[in-house]
DNA sequence: CGAGTTTACCTAGATCGTCTAGGTATACAC
DNA sequence: GTGTATACCTAGACGATCTAGGTAAACTCG
């Protein structure tokens, strides 16, 4: 049904998931929905590489992981941010500029 | 010695060598020089990643092999976009503009 | 009440693209 | 004639994402 229209995410991921959680904690789930929303779909995160992903990162110290309640009263893994994690994110954020500048150079000119 | 900066290559490869040829053929290590020269080494293309590419885009039409002589006599297999490889090549270039603004506005929102 | 849907998480294995790290051969510089 | 740059090739490792299954609880609605 969806279209899995990216093997582009390779990469990008963990970013996208790092500033997601800068506004704040947020549950799994929550950050996969809310990236499909906000991108119109564009982003896709599928559960299979999503919560490996989580894990990824609550391994290397980016984030932390603490048991609750979702608003609809279920059980649900929240995520944080690190501090590590911020300044990942930020370096991240900061390769990918410049990488989506070659790129885009490279795709967009005229040539 | 030179950084191997991205995993962020993932998918947009094919796109890069496709728009490269789109000049005109090519040989496969010029390939890889002009992407990086252009793109101040934003994007390094590892020869054990450039030759299989190319394979896989031979093998799939987009591209059309001959071997001939390069501009210092050496032998060297020049590369030439096929008009499958050129509908390839618009359809990548919208996928990656979408993708690289839904990325862009997830990572650069102040949030 | 009970069936179906949504939320929320988990995971083994497949897949696939890139990279590592080797290798060959030729041309030119010195 | 030794070293460097050009130009190509490839096996295997690696790593991230996806497929396709699964569990459990809560809400929906007849």
């Amino acid at each position: 049904m969806t279209h899995h229209r990216t093997k582009l995410l390779h990469g990008t991921l963990d970013a996208l998931i790092l500033k997601t959680l800068h506004q704040g904690p947020r549950h799994g789930y929550a950050i996969a929905r809310w990236l499909g929303d906000v991108t119109n779909d564009a982003i896709q995160v599928e559960e299979g590489s999503l919560y490996p992903a989580l894990y990824r990162l609550e391994r290397k110290g980016l984030l932390q992981a603490e048991w609750g309640r979702s608003e609809l009263d279920r059980r649900a893994k929240f995520y944080a941010l690190t501090s590590k994690g911020q300044a990942k994110l930020e370096k991240e954020v900061q390769d990918w500029a410049r990488f989506a500048e070659a790129v885009s150079t490279v795709l967009m000119g005229e040539a």
